[in-house]
DNA sequence: CTCGCCGGCGCC
DNA sequence: AAACGGCGCCGGCGAG
């Protein structure tokens, strides 16, 4: 928001509050009941409206240019009377468009938050440093809502004192206010001020409250960027209401194939012990007759959790790993027993006094029954449950609690078949377990998307499974256009190479990345090129001609791009390219999973001949030394090749972690504070980037709701992920949607990277259904749906 | 029983 | 000296 806009909050501001339906599925803008508002001028007289005075008052927002629109997650207020307008044939939409394009629009939750990242204390009390609590009811993960924010900004915990019908104004519609309840008439009312009042708070300068010379608190940082997120909020409000479209069918046959698929295995497995078996009711009426299962309660079964998984049981995986890893001996702690006695409280010193004799100053004793005997037991934690002595050989660990650790990666590196099966059994029962549940909220009506539109990279995310849909397994494939619909997808194309060789341009004056991207130079084959010393056009023309060395180095380059500006170290980039959705095949035509350095590029003959728990000071998982060692060069090979990131991670990144702890994001200059090394290197790319896709949205939702001349009119964008746009556009219209997305993406990209311009590219494909993959099909010069 | 934490895993 | 980051959801487990 710019400064003088900011300073008529003071004198102009207007808090305007709407209550509605309850939000149901595929509805994302329910129907206007009432609504409230509070001006500047009287802050503690706030109104109640009507419906009609709330339109009224709607109104003489949008027409008077001076007003700023004040709210708590305004955008869905401008949606419902958008939605209210739409219905009674009026449209709303170039009027709200024009007061966001004027900077009217104060969100003070967006403000609070982005006066949060400055501080580096986004989604914590900066007062406790605890994460963000409801005030009244305790709840965690409540977010920046009012009342939240009320005891942030202004210190009061009583947001709200009767909202008793808060859920319920549905009940009144029809019934005049003056009829109202009094709670109900107040809360809207109480809503309005209080919103207001945080609003004032967060733009006044703290003085009165302050001795002289006093340290005044920060406040209001960040601002500046204010109205470029309110902005991106409404349209990203916009694009929630569109919701998601299930193919129901599909679904079902998803569903039907993975059991199919899983049946057989479930049967194999529970032979293994390697679920839990559901216990045999008491209450049962039905007579247990061991081992056959019960019906009735499930005893002897495969035990379920609540979405349907079966579960596992960890201890027997745990003992095989054991077994696999070489871990022998006895835990001295439980001897072996691989349980101990659970512990309570000590009644001698209530778990106070350190100079107790009964528990030795530790506050705890073994809970016992009457009869001496442990009334608990729990997991031995010295040695996880195992009963081994977990050091006397190396077994993956985690590095908090010491547990042993039984994730995919580690179950696959066990070398044990048995448990390679069962780590890609484990990828169906997620599918299960997560995504099927996901995907039948959408069987009647469209799932309904809530973004949270600003992190602290400046990035969103979405609850719920929305951008972390699994790419293969046939998830995706649920989610389908609408009929007569295909969908565009268009991602920048190594968008935080982009933004990351931009970043070293503005802050180190120079860039070899952003020469090389700006002539055209792959920039993956040419860390790969440097990598194997053949120079780069040899290695381009030995690509092309399919030549499997040179393949191998540049796919062993493209982590390296992507991770190593973030400050990552070779051991983890073999660890995190081990898990990766790739196959390396060993000269002697063993396959292993994911990528291993040694083989692609360190000539080696088989992965993991020699491995090491321990790297520099930090301690791993067993893994394949020649693995970490081409790691290490490749990371050398990529400073030499971009050498504008020695001073970028060594002066730069340190300097500000030594320093201020903040970055300033470029060009929008929002600051990010409370960074450590990796945060520091990171946010920039990542924040440039999200800075380019959201301008690009803005720009893009303008053209579809504003512009008749646009190519891009009447389609509707669906979703954001990242450095991503999938729009939905009627069949005829795809092909001319899709180009002029490439368009205003690429021109959004150029604004925020104006060094790049040669690079700035965006490549639209069209979809019946959602691919992971897709990419271009041309038919008669016209862009076509791709279908695998 | 619920709550919160941790590990694990899906995505960009 | 060494160090990718950002998320949301599920399941297990311990504490109360």
């Amino acid at each position: 928001m710019k400064p003088e806009r900011l300073a008529t909050v003071k004198t102009h501001g207007l808090a305007f509050d709407t209550e509605t339906h309850l939000t149901q599925p595929g509805l994302d803008a329910p129907p206007l009941v009432c609504g409230s508002a509070a001006q500047a001028a009287q802050p503690t007289q706030g109104t109640l409206l009507d419906k009609a005075d709330a339109r009224k008052a709607f109104g003489v927002i949008l027409n008077n240019a001076s007003i700023i629109l004040v709210g708590q997650n305004i955008a869905y207020d401008c949606l419902v009377m958008a939605q209210d307008a739409y219905t009674r044939g009026i449209d709303l939409l170039p009027a709200i468009f024009k007061m966001y394009d004027e900077g009217r629009v104060y969100d003070i939750g967006l403000a609070e938050q982005l006066h949060a990242i400055a501080q580096g204390h986004l989604g914590r009390d900066p007062r406790t440093g605890y994460d963000l609590r409801d005030p009244q009811t305790g709840q965690v993960k409540v977010g920046y809502r009012l009342s939240v924010l009320l005891d942030l900004v202004c210190d009061r915990t009583n947001a709200k004192e009767s909202d008793r019908f808060r859920k319920s104004y549905a009940l009144l519609e029809n019934i005049p206010l003056e009829e109202w309840p009094e709670d109900a008439k107040k809360y809207p009312v109480d809503d309005a001020v209080n919103t207001l009042e945080i609003a004032l708070t967060q733009v006044a300068p703290p003085t009165a409250a302050y001795p002289p010379g006093a340290q005044f608190p920060a406040r209001n940082r960040n601002l500046h960027n204010l109205s470029d997120q309110a902005d991106a909020a409404w349209c990203l409000k916009l694009a929630d209401a569109q919701g998601l479209t299930v193919d129901a069918p599909a679904v079902a046959e998803l569903e039907a194939s993975l059991d199919a698929k899983r049946a057989p295995l479930l049967g194999y497995f529970k032979d293994l012990d390697f679920f839990k078996i559901a216990p045999y009711k008491k209450r049962c009426k039905t007579e247990h007759l061991e081992p056959y299962a019960c019906e009735e309660c499930n005893g002897g079964k495969i035990g379920i959790t609540k979405t349907g998984a079966e579960r596992v049981n960890k201890d027997v995986i745990k003992m095989l790993l054991c077994d696999a890893y070489e871990v022998g001996g006895v835990c001295s702690h439980c001897l072996g027993e691989r349980k101990v006695p659970g512990q309570t409280t000590c009644k001698a010193c209530e778990g106070a006094d350190i100079e107790c004799f009964i528990c030795g100053g530790v506050g705890k004793v073994d809970a016992l029954k009457k009869d001496g005997t442990p009334k608990t037991l729990k997991n031995c934690q010295r040695c996880d449950g195992t009963g081994r002595d977990l050091d006397t050989a190396p077994i993956p660990r985690s590095d908090k609690t010491g547990a042993v650790q039984q994730g995919r990666d580690d179950l696959i590196e066990s070398g044990v078949e048995t448990l390679i099966e069962f780590a890609e059994f484990l990828e169906t029962a997620k599918i299960k377990s997560t995504y099927i549940p996901w995907l039948k909220q959408g069987l009647d009506a469209p799932i309904t998307q809530w973004c949270n539109p600003l992190l602290a990279t400046g990035r969103i995310s979405y609850t719920g499974c929305t951008v972390t849909l699994p790419r293969k397994g046939g998830v995706r494939e649920c989610l389908v256009a609408r009929p007569g619909k295909l969908l565009i997808s268009s991602d920048f194309s190594g968008l935080e190479l982009v933004t990351h060789a931009q970043n070293c341009l503005d802050i180190l004056g120079w860039s070899k990345m952003a020469e090389a991207l700006n002539a055209g130079i792959k920039v993956h084959d040419q860390l790969g090129a440097d990598m194997s010393g053949i120079p780069y056009a040899d290695f381009l023309t030995r690509r092309k001609a399919g030549e499997k060395l040179v393949g191998d180095y540049r796919q062993a380059a493209k982590p390296g791009n992507f991770g190593f500006p973030g400050g990552m170290g070779a051991p983890r980039m073999v660890l995190q390219q081990r898990k990766a959705d790739f196959d390396t095949v060993g000269p002697d035509g063993k396959v292993y999973k994911g990528m291993r350095f040694c083989i692609l590029i360190g000539g080696a003959e088989r992965c993991g001949t020699e491995k090491v728990t321990k790297w520099g000071r930090s301690s791993l998982p067993p893994t394949c030394k020649h693995c970490i060692e081409c790691a290490e060069t490749l990371r050398d090979t990529w400073f030499k090749t971009w050498p504008e990131n020695r001073e970028y991670l060594n002066k730069f990144v340190n300097g500000v972690v030594r320093g201020s702890g903040e970055v300033t994001q470029l060009p929008t200059g929002r600051i990010r504070g409370g960074l450590d090394f990796c945060a520091a290197a990171n946010t920039g790319f990542q924040g440039r980037g999200s800075d380019a896709t959201k301008l690009a949205l803005r720009r893009v939702t303008r053209e579809q709701y504003l512009d008749r001349s646009s190519d891009l009119f009447g389609t509707r964008t669906i979703l954001m992920p990242h450095d991503e746009l999938i729009i939905e556009a009627d069949i005829e219209q795809a092909h001319e949607a899709a180009m002029r997305l490439q368009v205003v993406m690429e021109d959004a990209l150029k604004e925020i990277c104006p060094d790049l311009e040669a690079a700035a590219e965006a490549e639209p494909c069209l979809m019946a259904r959602m691919y992971k993959g897709a990419e271009q099909v041309w038919k008669d010069g016209r862009l076509v749906a791709w279908s695998p």
